[in-house]
RNA sequence: GUGGGCAUAGCUCAGUUGGUUAGAGCGCUAGACUGUGGCUCUGGAGGUCGCGGGUUCGAAUCCCGUUGCCCACCCCA
């Protein structure tokens, strides 16, 4: 074995390709009911872009960004996340110019260099929803319906939908102080890792999962108290909305969301059962953004919700996605005059759109049978000498191993039901 | 970057206190009326026992190192 997979990347094989392919049909027909459109933004960007957008001192852009110098001495970064590249192609392509608000979806690979766990790896997957361009906490609020709907049309149930606001620029600096004020006083209550994120990033504090970190956290001054009256307003009425609502959700107060860029509401999906890594969806509202890669000011908010996340919660669940085609028909052939006849026959089958398989290494009609069964196929198409001499071909039905002789000018006729005759 | 667990056939795993040609089930393949799948039976192919050293008359088994995978921390989808 001379070659193996990069660490933290897989190959999703033709058996997990079912979950694949309904989990993102599922997405796409979601979005398209709430009218997002499809956008797709380069799998790399400048560098400059993901440090400005993701914020210059996260643990992404430290320390798990893909970077690299192309051959014109310019750095590169593959995408560690979804949001700055739209943001970028918004104000490049002057997508305000549009009817706005503007909502889109795209769907398809990150890279984060990470040590791989359960439910993470270093090449991953998301749906990414975003809406440009509004500030209503309606918005928010339908945004996060995308992501229940998306969940529900793939079969989930047992997801917990958590939501905060993080504030804004106006208020969540003094919040910070509040939190630090009030901590100060019992830095030798918290571990270690908590007292380094004291000094570096105090708002982490609040989701240490450590027994004693996290009663403290429990009593620690909450943001909604010092949220400004235009966030504490936003987080009221988006809170109505979803009261209004027949779904579920927590207030999460000690929840915290990783980019720089978070403002006001944000929100996480939890699923039980996936190991430790159980965020499947995180968001929120990032109305600087766009202003801060060159674009004008603009409110928006989005979400990124992990394909693997998602398969594993509905492996977890039991859920089936429906299967992949499986070919209609199966030639099979005994004999060199009788190969030439098969291998016209499986042409002007699929000329006719018949999904047709065939075997075509010279083997036993009881190989051809074999394999014709493991693929699935729903009828065989059984050509011999003696077929070729009376020009008609053996229609054999598998399910219910009944066969009957037909005229060789009749059978795409016969079999395009997709049945059998 | 840190910690823990695991590496034997394509897959899931046995392998007794170190002992001679390393096994099973499934899968693959061939046959059991010369042209018929799923069930059954019989045969066959397939393993540098992750890799490198060491101890020993002898190592899959004991020791050291190394690599990989998994899980967890950090952080995140």
């Amino acid at each position: 074995m001379n070659y193996r997979a990069p660490r933290g990347t897989y190959d999703i094989l033709p058996e997990d390709q079912a979950y694949w392919r309904f989990v993102t049909e599922q997405t796409r027909q979601v979005c398209e009911l709430y009218g997002y459109e499809q956008i797709d933004v380069p799998v790399f960007e400048q560098t400059a872009l993901f440090e400005r957008g993701v914020g210059e001192t996260t643990d992404i852009v430290e320390k798990e960004m893909y970077t690299f110098l192309d051959r014109s001495d310019e750095s590169m970064t593959l995408r560690p996340e979804f949001t700055a590249g739209i943001c970028r192609a918004y104000a490049e392509r002057k997508l305000h110019g549009r009817p706005q608000p503007l909502r889109l979806y795209t769907i398809g690979p990150a890279f984060r260099y990470e040590r791989p766990q359960a439910g993470r790896y270093r090449q991953f997957h998301q749906v990414d929803v975003e809406v440009l361009g509004s500030q209503d906490p309606a918005i928010d609020l339908e945004v996060m319906q995308v992501a229940w709907q998306i969940y529900e049309a793939v079969g989930i149930k047992g997801l917990s939908f958590q939501v905060n606001s993080t504030g804004c620029p106006a208020c969540r600096p003094g919040y910070i102080q509040t939190l630090k004020s009030w901590y100060e006083q019992r830095l030798d209550g918290i571990c270690g890792d908590c007292r380094r994120r004291y000094g570096q990033n105090p708002l982490r504090l609040l989701d240490c999962k450590k027994e004693a970190c996290s009663a403290m956290a429990d009593e620690a001054p909450r943001i909604a108290k010092s949220l400004c009256n235009d966030c504490d307003d936003h987080f009221g009425r988006l809170r109505s909305y979803l009261d209004a609502l027949d779904r579920p959700y927590e207030v999460n107060h000690r929840m915290v969301r990783g980019f720089d860029y978070y403002t006001k509401t944000v929100f996480e999906v939890w699923a039980e059962g996936i190991g430790a890594q159980n965020a499947v969806c995180g968001g929120g509202r990032y109305d600087g953004l766009i202003g801060m890669v060159g674009g004008p000011e603009t409110p928006a908010i989005g979400f990124a919700s992990g394909i693997e996340r998602i398969i594993l919660t509905m492996k977890q669940e039991g859920i089936e996605p429906p299967d992949t085609p499986k070919p209609s028909v199966f030639v099979a052939y005994l004999g060199a005059e009788a190969k030439k006849a098969a291998v016209l026959l499986a042409q002007e089958l699929r000329t006719a759109g018949i999904r047709t398989a065939a075997l075509w290494e010279d083997r036993s009609l009881k190989a051809q049978m074999k394999q014709a069964d493991r693929l699935g196929a729903g009828c065989v198409l059984i050509i011999g000498e003696d077929e070729v001499k009376d020009g008609v071909v053996t229609v054999r039905r598998m399910a219910d191993s009944t066969q009957a002789t037909v005229p060789r000018a009749d059978v795409v006729e016969a079999v395009s039901g997709g049945d059998a005759p």
